[in-house]
DNA sequence: TTCTCCTTGTGATAATTATCACAAACCTAT
DNA sequence: ATAGGTTTGTGATAATTATCACAAGGAGAA
């Protein structure tokens, strides 16, 4: 597929003309990632802007005792590095490739330029955060208001809503991430994730089959949990 | 102080020339709302865009069993209503005034209009978005990773640096919020409140002066808590 | 002032969750 | 298939924090 094509997919850009497009796709540079390789470190100048082509990335952030938190975690056509581009402050987040994964950068002048010539784009860019910052509000007041097993189903929920496939009501998540990777997210222990996700099955809400998890009724899981 | 003035102090509308300045002044709507009163309610559409002209107001979500998070406390120049007005979602949050408060309003559509006539205000309204997002992410880190004496710590971190006054490295937390608030943007008890605030007295890096609080050396608290 | 209501302080106790310590299960590459 | 490294499951225990209960302090109204 061309850069194009793949841009095509991205929200914030799905708005603009084909000729738009391609220009834009002619200043974007491709880099492969293999898995675990760390993309941006939390210090350096953020000068990047990066569009996932393949794979998945994590957002972590990381305690001076080396504990990880995990913001959030990236798939394709998401896009990451906007925020120290757009504030001028250092990186704020690690950005690790959690799968090998292809990603399409563009420089951060080009990318301002773009967010001048094309208001477009930087509305459809407003929403996009708009988005995020509402998704975050909710994380911090799941983890202010609940117990470990409501955060660990909360963080369930947001894998199926950003990874899982749905099949009449039933949601499976492919690939679940590791227990210690949930309870980064969820702000417990890894331990505590290993049961709740035991609990969850005991109480036939859930069903673990080998690597992937089924959420039996997705909606009916909601409303117990958010 | 006119309208426009005090537009003037407000980041994303500082850029603009007195005019465009005066024109979009001329279609905002003030408004008065008295100590406690609910400006936004949760499951309301969000169809205005408000600025805070005086006074300040809690940005809160509420749990089914009606326990509280306080997402932030937001003062004067300070704007909210923006999200839903950008993704078109229902309101996220609360809204409730802390005192009395004067703000002004700008209609969806103005808002909406503003944004692609003045790109420049697009530009800095997601600056303003990514620095929220960054305190979101702090947020969201320390919940996940630290004790409650830690957080606690961090949110008199947040109150000083958005309402402190500072004196050669003393900062002064002037009308500190009750315990029952800061629990809530903690993310803990009222009682833990009490008792860690009591902590910090006795490890001499904090003082309670009546109904304000002092930090002795607010950069020693920094690096010990954050 | 005095009464009342709201906020804060503090002890005792219960509940939740982290941590430690292994064993079991699972991959992956040789 | 097997060995070594990861990941997961689970018990026991300790630590943290919530909750309950109530006293004390403070601010405002009558």
């Amino acid at each position: 597929m061309s850069t194009a094509q793949h841009l095509r997919n991205v929200p914030i850009f799905s708005d603009l003309k084909d000729n738009d497009l391609n220009i834009i796709a002619d200043k974007m540079v491709s880099r492969s990632y293999d898995k675990g390789k760390m993309i941006l470190l939390e210090q350096s100048q953020g000068e990047t802007f990066f569009i996932i082509k393949s794979g998945a990335v994590k957002v972590t952030r990381q305690s001076d005792d080396g504990r990880e938190v995990i913001l959030a975690i990236l798939g394709e056509s998401d896009f990451f590095g906007e925020m120290s581009l757009l504030d001028g402050e250092g990186r704020s987040a690690n950005i690790v490739s959690n799968e090998d994964s292809e990603v399409l950068t563009l420089s951060r002048s080009d990318f301002l330029d773009c967010l001048e010539t094309y208001p477009k784009i930087a509305i459809a860019l407003l929403e996009e955060l708009a988005i995020r910052l509402r998704k975050s509000d909710q994380h911090i007041e799941s983890l202010s208001l609940s117990d470990s097993e409501h955060r660990i189903a909360i963080t369930l929920i947001r894998f199926a809503q950003e990874l899982g496939t749905i099949k009449k009501g039933e949601v499976t998540i492919k690939n679940l991430p590791f227990q210690q990777d949930i309870a980064n997210m969820a702000g417990t222990s890894r331990e505590t994730v290993s049961r709740t996700i035991k609990l969850l099955e005991e109480k036939n809400l859930v069903k673990k089959n080998k690597k992937d998890l089924i959420i039996f009724n997705f909606d009916e899981f909601r409303q117990l949990f958010s």
